[in-house]
RNA sequence: GCCCCGUUCGUCUAGCGGUUUAGGACACCGCCCUCUCAAGGCGGAGGUCACGGGUUCGAAUCCCGUACGGGGUACCA
């Protein structure tokens, strides 16, 4: 009987999702898609003073947009909720008088200040730091009367001293094996009353009953403290998968000063989902070490915990936009030209009206401009000249050097009469047949002639291709932008 | 300080003792194509597998140590 399958992604809402966190999610998603288990969100906002409505709408809205969609969470509810920790107070102080109960904790007067004299002693005489355990066997006389006089205090987790070690089998790490001269019977709710973290990730867990705990390797030198928790809840062990960080390109964790560090900067910026989601799957796992693209579909058909690598990934932004433009290339032309719309409406360049009734015309747009480009918030300035009407913003560099000089002034001329031609059909292949026999007749190189004629029409030396954009813009158009630069 | 973890081309990685002259991808270089820029095709360079010891007939692969990096050691999460 396989037991079922629950994982979790638990972000704290203190900003947006990060991509770290976004990997994360994406780890714990695809296991339980491979297993058919369930992917539960748990919004861990305990730290008041930093989480806020607004992140969570927007990690919400990142995850959904990764298309990482969860089976239990906030408002839509499960079984096991509340799925917001701050709503889990009443669950927090359950567990804990039941641990009261056992005997597993005990409450610990010492203060502070104390405590931190206690730990500089110990750090000067180079002995283990943790807690001395002195309030571990108070009379049940002197807790009491300590109680009745108010004394503040906190309750520690009475960790079982007979024991040796903690031993755990990480998915991704291996073993892990930590003696317990390293642990401290640490506090799990403090003299204000409110519980610590490493007591209420595993009341979460447990109540939750998260069968695979998948996140960040931060969390790896905690892990036995909260198996102490498991322990003294009586709960069974899930399993531990811990990942390693993402880098920035110094070597040092992913920040600001790498570039965009937010999942929503780059949807922003115009990369696709798909994208975006295959590249983190594969920052840090992978499917046989030859296959870099692939689909959803793929990646969850062979998602698997151990072929996790160990190793710190360094996040490379040009991989990322290599990929993206292969999605790009992809997608298709109408999926491309509802993609780009929201970027055409906010440069102003065109309206979803004009959209709409011109759909063909944008759609031709896509082959030309996809692979010239990495993400959606390129197309703009390369697709720009197409749709400026009558005149085209000249770069002058580019017309000093095609336009303003003796060869330049006689293209354009020539190309001017071929092309004002009734008889000329005005489509890319026709154009292109006419313009063609330029270069022999003016006895110049065709690359001379047709950089003149490039400028004139884009206004630069860099452009799409020359007489595919010459029929988008249409006759009149060209016609009279040459004639402006010719006039000069 | 102490504890835990990691270390294969610049980067992401494959590799689980012999099939490896260490494979793939991004980036890089060259050639071809070509109206520019791209895209594409073909080819190339790039790794003494962190270092030092072992174990073994044989090690990137196993063991020990060192160095470097990361994490933990909080009434942070």
């Amino acid at each position: 009987m396989s037991k079922e399958i629950r994982v979790r992604f638990a972000p704290s809402p203190t900003g947006f999702l990060h991509i770290g966190g976004a990997r994360t999610a994406l780890y714990n998603w695809a296991y339980a898609q491979r297993l058919g288990g369930t992917f539960i969100l748990r919004i861990e906002d305990t730290d008041q003073e930093r989480s806020t409505p607004e992140n969570t709408a927007q990690i919400v809205s990142s995850l959904k947009w990764l298309g990482l969609t969860w089976d239990e969470g906030p408002e839509m509810g499960g079984a096991f909720g509340p799925y917001i920790q701050s709503e889990r107070a009443p669950l927090y102080s359950e567990v804990l008088e039941q641990l009261k109960q056992t005997q597993k904790v005990y409450p610990c007067f010492c203060t502070p200040e104390l405590l931190n004299e206690k730990r500089e002693i110990a750090q000067a005489e180079k002995r283990y730091t943790g807690y001395d355990r002195s309030c571990r066997d108070l009379s049940e006389a002197e807790v009491e009367q300590l109680t009745l006089a108010g004394t503040p205090h906190v309750w520690r987790l009475k960790l079982p001293l007979e024991r040796e070690s903690v031993d755990f089998e990480d998915a991704v790490f291996g073993p892990i094996s930590v003696p317990m001269s390293q642990l401290d019977d640490f506090i799990i709710l403090r003299t204000d009353g409110t519980p610590t973290y490493n007591y209420v990730v595993c009341v979460d867990d447990v109540l939750m009953q998260i069968s695979h705990v998948i996140r960040g390797d931060d969390h790896l030198s905690n892990t036995p403290k909260q198996i102490m928790v498991y322990e003294a809840m009586g709960a069974p062990l899930p399993v531990f998968a811990h990942l390693s960080m993402i880098l920035g390109s110094d070597g040092k964790r992913l920040s600001k000063r790498h570039g965009a560090t937010s999942v929503d900067t780059y949807e922003q910026e115009g990369f696709l989902s798909d994208a975006l989601f295959n590249y983190l799957a594969l920052l840090g796992w992978s499917l046989d070490g030859q296959t870099t693209l692939m689909s959803r579909e793929l990646i969850t058909t062979h998602f698997s915990l151990d072929r996790i690598s160990k190793n710190p990934a360094v996040f490379d932004p040009e991989k990322l936009a290599w990929m993206n433009q292969v999605y790009l290339k992809e997608m298709g032309a109408a999926a491309f030209v509802a993609a780009w719309e929201p970027y055409l409406l906010s440069d102003g360049l065109a309206t979803s009206e004009e959209i709409a009734n011109r759909q063909s015309w944008f759609e031709s747009v896509y082959p030309l401009v996809v692979e010239r480009i990495h993400t959606l918030s390129e197309v703009n300035e390369k697709v720009s000249y197409l749709l400026s009407g009558n005149y085209v913003e000249l770069d002058e560099k580019s017309q000093e050097k095609c336009l303003q000089t003796e060869e330049g002034g006689r293209v354009l001329q020539a190309c001017l009469s071929l092309l004002s031609n009734q008889e000329l059909s005005w489509n890319t292949a026709s154009i292109e047949s006419a313009l063609r026999t330029l270069p022999e007749q003016l006895g110049l190189k065709p690359k001379v002639v047709f950089q003149t004629i490039r400028v004139a029409i884009s206004g630069n030396m860099v452009s799409l291709p020359l007489f595919e954009s010459m029929e988008l813009i249409g006759k009149e158009a060209c016609l009279a932008r040459i004639e402006r630069v010719s006039s000069r």
